[in-house]
DNA sequence: GGATAAGCGAGACGGTACGTCCTGTCTTCAC
DNA sequence: GTGAAGACAGGACGTACCGTCTCGCTTATCC
């Protein structure tokens, strides 16, 4: 099989990579990720076709860097531990709380056109939705399974739960409310989310 | 504004709208989603393009029709009531049932590749996304919200708690490992899901 | 090979043949020939297409008999003998007479637009071709051919002449320039013809 | 408006554009013009339409840039100076040897095909139709029309005479015989058009 | 005068081609 | 040897018509 030889990165344009990253997300949001091609961003970005096809595969895999450069970017002004769930002790306060702050991000169009792009894109390419759960969801979610593993250590969550399990109860359902509009979502919805999911549906 | 003249739907051809559910099922899970185009449902199907774009928009509303057919029939073959959740008095044991039936459900590729591909579609087409909700995810949630509403009346489940809201916390983690693979999915899963879902995180 | 039955004329609607002539002459001056279809003129007709594809071929072939009728329809307005040649004993007055009215009726759009589209597609289309030189060309060629025979016997042309040959001389050349824009057409150059065609171009 | 950029004709690819025009060509020979596609075209010369599109307007402009090549090209293999008119000294002789190699032309399907297919398109499309004048038709007409001068100076012709005139009297008659069908074609008729228009119909 | 069969308006159908858009590759030239 | 530029083969898009067909509805004999 004859492999094409690696491009040299060390050569590689920073000044293109930017741009190109800045005309995918910018066109993602305004003409929506179907009517968003390689060639408008290669023409947004001021680049040749092939300058795209050199350093990523897809659209799709375009996009997935843009939107994590997007969010090293804003961690980096935010002055870095951007996403965390803190630990005041009180379990369901905490929760409340970082959910609460992610209904109110979820609404940001800068950040919602690329992330439904992406999510969808990779229900359907396997290989792109390992990607995209690996470095956009599973850090996110291994935020709360520490808070969880914390509160038991603490006493507040049994012992014996599973705690990637246990933060499954609060997060799927606001993902797959927003993601699919299953329903509305809000601060009200999210704390109720919360104490349900500590608390059980059955009767004490 | 033009607007074309709808039509004639009793004048519509049968044999053909079969066909191009069946060509576009099968284009689907053989070819996948994206490879999947209008072109090729109309030649499979033996059918005119025009034929295709007479009465559907795209190819996912196709696909979306063709999909609640399979399902129809499907439901007429196991003489109706096709999708219920029993009621045996045992909450617990009925949710764990229905769950492990969906679990096992969801890997035949007849039903995967479709539902994934609408689903996709649906993330990002807002409107198809909503009839995709409003026709294949609302009758299965209620369903559930039925069966947690007669737990109430039972006294197996609090009453201040909203069903609708209830139902998701065992619905949606197992939606969202399925669709975007965070995790395996499997009937311990679910089983466990029930569990905390019924009784909570916090210890009792 | 299993034959059509012939359709039955005795029961045709005249109301609708009228109505497709007129709507087929209508189209080819506003829209153009390429731009008229079986299709418009149907609709523009009030008519289905199947009534077209009863009695006529082809769009060439329904045009050709709209052309037709309406050449018998001025006819019989213009009280039957509409074009002849006439015979006052000057055979150079009398052509360069017929030469200018046709030169005059040559720019009647309502006259050109068909009679260019039944040419342009006589070119190309042998059977078409045949039958439209057969109607509309032979009929009028004749009218020279017989005033020329008419000239020879009074001795204004040379008995060894072949009239069908001779008045091509003033004929095709008209033809051409008008019909392939080779040159401007008036009332001079026509004469011109007519002296030429006569009198040769060696001296005498 | 919105002007397409032009493309950039110096990195044009010649290969693709002479399989064009032999595609072109063959198709209009065995299949017929209006059986002949664009798509036809493409798939033939192992082209893209898009290919086509990017440097034609149409399929007739493709067939008569082709066939205008193939024109040049013959002339190339000819030595150069293919279509003239001899000068012998002797005017009917000179007409009568040129027109009689024309008719034998004219039988060639390689070049009635193309020719008729562009004379038809040239009489309904006013545009296409002046440059088929200017670049195939008024070439040829003005050999003739040097000759007659050339016999105008040696007093074969009378002075008087309008030589872009003159030449119609032999050439249009030969044309319209030709591309009408309205009687056929032969040296024998081609030499007695000449005669009739050198000396005229009238007795001397 | 009631049956029956044809022409008719309408338009859905299987197809073909259109002209456009975009993909991913390749080539050229500039830096 | 990367990058901007963009031509290229390919292929799907959604539209426009083709010529055939089927559907009820009129209409016009013919029994």
């Amino acid at each position: 099989m004859v492999k094409k030889p690696a491009p040299d990165a060390t050569r590689r344009s920073q000044r293109s990579r930017r741009a190109i990253y800045e005309a995918a997300l910018a066109l993602v949001v305004e003409e929506g990720y179907p009517r968003t091609t390689v060639e408008g961003i290669a023409a947004r970005a001021g680049v040749g076709k092939q300058t795209i096809y050199r350093w990523w595969s897809s659209k799709a895999d375009v996009l997935l860097e843009a939107f994590l450069d997007l969010g090293e970017q804003a961690a980096r002004q935010a002055g870095y531990e951007p996403y965390s769930v803190p630990d005041t002790g009180d379990l369901a306060a905490d929760l409340k709380a970082v959910l609460r702050a992610t209904v109110d991000e979820l609404v940001d169009p800068r950040f919602e056109a690329p992330w439904r792009a992406l999510a969808a894109e990779g229900l359907v390419d396997e290989q792109l939705g390992r990607e995209f759960v690996a470095k956009l969801l599973e850090p996110q979610l291994d935020l709360y399974a520490r808070r969880l593993r914390a509160a038991q250590a603490a006493g507040a969550v049994r012992p014996d739960v599973d705690p990637r399990i246990g933060l499954e109860l609060f997060v799927s359902p606001l993902a797959q409310r927003w993601l699919q509009r299953t329903a509305p979502i809000s601060h009200a919805y999210t704390d109720t989310l919360v104490d349900y999911a500590l608390y059980g549906l059955a009767p004490r």
